[in-house]
DNA sequence: AATCGTCAAGAGCAGTGCTCTCGTTTGATG
DNA sequence: CATCAAACGAGAGCACTGCTCTTGACGATT
């Protein structure tokens, strides 16, 4: 019976993602406003209707591919991880930022979906936050590492505001690394500055200013991966 | 002869006016996605084929906008810089930092047209490249300033890779300030991260992670200005 | 006063997201 | 095996969009 089941939820799984896949092609060329179901259903050979059957909108045929996006952004941050020492901190962040970039240059449509403006009037599902987290994880992994090694170096303890001491300790507890304030602050940002440097080459904060995008990356992470506290020279 | 040509280019003017006026409430509601010439047409009682003869197009409206928009932003780091002594650099530089996020809290939609994901299918003019840089000039005069008076702390002069000279030797030229390597690096980190910052924070990233967001922000500009060199305790 | 350029309005085109209805197919149940 | 309900695709249609083209009126210039 689960096989006869399947002969029917099989083709509704073939065809939600042929939508996705074909979605994604058109997201990549045209962005996300550019978004047609039409177009898709035409590419399909399906009447433009019938494409509700199985996203019941437009929003929820983005949605998926924002979960496919956090996951793509997340598997690739994850691999670039994974082949390298356990015990090479700096090596493994700086891994993990050219990973970020090299998606994201790659697809900046879709790193503009993640990550540039919301879509106006489309509101973000809870089933976006799981994925969204994936790579997050691999960040304090790091860092939760590096400080666990004792290799982080120290930074002076400037003292944090007192009304951010809530903020912190929620973070501690869903990180769940026993990190001190400055070491938190600090990756917080170094978090943000590696994604304003990834947009502002996406989204041409660059032109005219940077040529070459690669060397300056590596550079100024290379910068920021010291001001975190890994040392250099690993 | 000129005074009834005026008469008739004053409404014009006013007319144009009226539209980017509706144009930029409409913005700020909707988003740029939900910017609709009809709208705007019928929110002032006209044709929405009249629209047409103010703006050869909805991206040509989009434009101004975006202008307006530089404009906007720019006018407050200059605000912010010129209320401060002009020595006193990183007050300077932490009242610029705080314009600009109160700026984009206060103006999100706004700030995502500026500096989120580019339109789809939009290219900027280079009506748009003067407006642009407004901001960008306060930031280069406060480094150049404190680098002149000496109270920029200098950095390990960690070497920069050499095909980033290029780069470098073109920003010194369009600055005009003759600032070494590693302070311009240091000078488009901390920029980078700024506006990271900011976009984190109006695009949704630092929900549920951050709830005091002011006082989170003033402490991390207040980490990143000491990590551009401007000594802490100005 | 006649003219000529500027302007607003209207109709219309091609496209969009989305809904509703109407047959058809499919798969589990009596 | 026959039946019946759920799932499905197609089509028409609604309200909306940006944009174009034509028509007619108004006003400044010769």
């Amino acid at each position: 019976m689960s096989a006869s089941r399947t002969a029917r939820e099989r083709v509704r799984a073939e065809l939600t993602e042929e939508i996705t896949g074909l979605a994604r092609r058109q997201l990549a060329t045209e962005g996300a406003a550019g978004l047609s179901l039409r177009a898709v259903a035409r590419e399909m050979g399906m009447a433009s209707s019938a494409i509700y059957r199985y996203f019941a909108s437009r929003d929820d045929l983005l949605t998926a591919l924002i979960i496919d996006g956090y996951n793509a952004v997340g598997e690739a941050v994850e691999r670039a991880d994974a082949a390298l020492p356990r015990d090479d901190h700096r090596g493994r962040w700086l891994a993990v930022c050219r990973a970020v970039r090299d998606w994201a240059v790659t697809h900046p449509h879709e790193y503009a979906l993640l990550y540039g403006s919301p879509v106006p009037g489309y509101q973000a599902p809870e089933d976006t936050i799981g994925p969204a987290l994936r790579d997050t994880a691999v960040y304090v992994r790091i860092v939760a590492d590096a400080h666990a090694a004792g290799t982080l170096r120290p930074h002076e303890p400037g003292p944090v505001p007192a009304n951010l001491e809530a903020d912190l300790a929620r973070a501690r507890t869903t990180i769940g690394a026993d990190l001190p304030d400055e070491v938190i602050v600090r990756a917080l940002t170094v978090w943000a500055a590696l994604f304003g440097t990834v947009s502002f080459e996406v989204f041409g904060q660059f032109d005219n200013v940077i040529g070459e995008r690669a060397a300056y990356f590596d550079h100024t992470m290379g910068v920021l991966a010291s001001f975190a506290g890994f040392p250099a020279e690993g």
